[in-house]
DNA sequence: TTTGTTGCAAATTATTTGCAGCGGG
DNA sequence: CCCGCTGCAAATAATTTGCAACAAA
């Protein structure tokens, strides 16, 4: 409860966060990408350095065969949890890292702290979230990225990597008549 | 340890994140305004509708009277401290939450899950901050913000607020030349 | 076999809340 | 005098870590 830097310093976590950062395409269009057998998946592990454990090739799975594409470290415990996969809430989040920097998951944080995963495509993007109803929709502006090069430069940084999320009413008609 | 959501909603914490939202302007220029008489702290507090106590002007002081523009809680906590003003953590945590609230400061995330608090001067900007020193800077592009606006109109969403930060190297020799 | 991996519990970090007592207006 | 405000301790929330038992390669 208080004890480390004085405003500075342990903005390393951005470093390690994203993984690998790309060339921006304007529209991502989610393929479905639903259900590979196993042995896919388990070289998609090795090929990053790690065994492939049941709890490695679950949580990947989790990711490759749901529609879903955002997942906290608590909903993909609690989505093991439902397929009586066993493993602890400690080896999801040992795991999800570990894919973070393997560059088979990227990590964001759309709420202020609370880290969303995501599959890496490959292909960098932002977000646009709806205050409402919470739907999350990806874009990557290259205007918005050229533009931020342009700042770091005027400044005299080597801009390393950038986190944008935008906030909004999305236009469905429950969010638009939407109290509260 | 897990009870809620399910990636859905909470994103409210973005809602009342920063004090009000301002036409953007393109170079924050820092005016020092220091050691303002105490009267003036205190009808800054009233207008808020706060009760002026020694707790919030001496937390409204901190800020107003340092040339460090970027405080975290605990920052605020320990400078207190040092200044003898004997006032709790949890009473730090309250006063700042009331003064962005109130509009006086405003609050971002600069790094992940940790909020930084900073004089709300009215003028819009993000942050351009170096992960080898945590030298922060601050930046409005009305470029940016206008591109923002167009992408949310894109998906049909009502923009209501946005988050970025920019990382980066910043150019001192030390940071340049930099091992991690 | 050997080193990487897991589960569980306990530790950390950032922040919030309950509550009895104090003090501005 | 009354209700808002404070300090302290305990509670949360998200995430990390220590450690002994295991299990891929």
């Amino acid at each position: 409860m208080m004890a480390n830097s004085l405003t500075v310093n342990a903005y390393d976590s951005h470093l390690q966060a994203t993984g690998r950062p790309s060339p921006g395409i304007t529209e991502p269009d989610l393929p479905p990408m639903t259900d590979r057998p196993t042995s896919d998946h388990i070289n998609e592990i090795h090929h990053s350095g790690l065994k492939a454990t049941a709890p490695r090739i679950k949580i990947l799975r989790v990711f490759q065969e749901s529609s879903q594409r955002h997942w906290s470290a608590e909903d993909v415990y609690r989505k093991l949890l439902e397929d009586h996969a066993e493993i602890g809430l400690a080896t999801t989040y040992r795991v999800l890292l570990q894919f973070v920097q393997a560059g088979l998951l990227s990590r964001t944080y759309i709420e202020a702290g609370k880290a969303i995963f995501e599959l890496n495509e490959g292909r960098h993007h932002d977000h646009l979230v709806c205050v409402r109803c919470g739907r999350v929709e990806e874009f990557c502006d290259p205007e918005i990225e050229a533009r931020q090069q342009r700042v770091a430069e005027q400044f005299g940084f080597e801009l390393k990597d950038h986190a944008l999320s935008l906030y909004g009413v999305c236009s469905s008609p429950a969010c638009r008549r939407g109290g509260r």
